[in-house]
DNA sequence: CGCCATAGTAACCATTTCTATTACAGCGGG
DNA sequence: CCCGCTGTAATAGAAATGGTTACTATGGCG
């Protein structure tokens, strides 16, 4: 299947929120991110609050509502953005039950979902290792 | 998105083809490999058809045909299965192109990309740890 | 030479997922 | 009370996936 790209979206608007933060605007409507991101709104609302129930992010409603980062960049992780939008596992397991009977159906399940876990685990810490103030500080170059 | 279980189902079949040469028999046919992964014998076929494409299983046609491994089954990892069958990015980037005026958008995708890029190659990296083999051995403790 | 088991593959289907869009209810500052 | 904006439901089209049927191609064997 081809990988969705909710973790693109929501660097994205982060990385675009601490620049517009650092410009005097620390909190902006999900048509200003959409703006940038070249989407919907209501795409960025859903993602946005994906991160805001991660605590990534803040939001106001009412008049002059908008999001707001809910803590320094340096201290928002690439593993944090995926973690709160895609924590889906990076390869499935079978679909059906293989077949009990055969020694590989039967055992093949756990020793699998445990390289596939370690694997992750590896793609992980490099996404840890990034955070959206690397990534801002790495676009303006 | 829901991840494929390609690499699942290819991974299966060769331990199984494996095990299978342990006790004698050294080809099989996609029923008998599809009745152990209890799946549909067109699916097993399409993934070794990716397998063989990649020389990681050799097929013969006509009477008493079937698959076999085309190398020691120390020899093919995870990563080949891998590669043969899911090359797929783990995290796409925009589906439609961001704002170039932004400076966000003008400048966010090759940073995403070299960042994805990393994280990708120490998942691979992982995978590559482990050979058909080295599962095989595992399931049968 | 013809039979036949089996790989290879096309075509089709149901399901799911993803992005996008419209619509509207809820909130809350002015 | 009004109005701007978030939150979210409903819907739609596109694409991918696993599954199924059906057909062609291959090649060993009688």
């Amino acid at each position: 299947m081809a990988a969705n790209s909710r973790v693109t979206i929501a660097a994205h608007a982060l990385a675009w929120m601490e620049l517009a933060r650092r410009r005097g605007r620390a909190q902006l409507t999900s048509e200003e991110v959409a703006a940038s991101v070249n989407t919907n709104p209501v795409i960025v609302r859903r993602s946005l609050g994906d991160l805001r129930r991660a605590g990534l992010v803040s939001t106001r409603r009412g008049t002059g509502a908008g999001f707001a980062l809910a803590r320094p960049a340096s201290e928002i992780t690439l593993l944090d953005v995926w973690t709160a939008v895609a924590a889906e596992p990076l390869i499935a397991l079978h679909h059906t039950e293989p077949n009990l009977e055969c020694p590989v159906g039967a055992g093949i399940r756990p020793v699998l979902a445990e390289v596939y876990d370690e694997a992750t685990a590896a793609f992980r810490a490099k996404l840890a290792g990034q955070s959206i103030a690397d990534v801002l500080e790495r676009i303006l170059q």
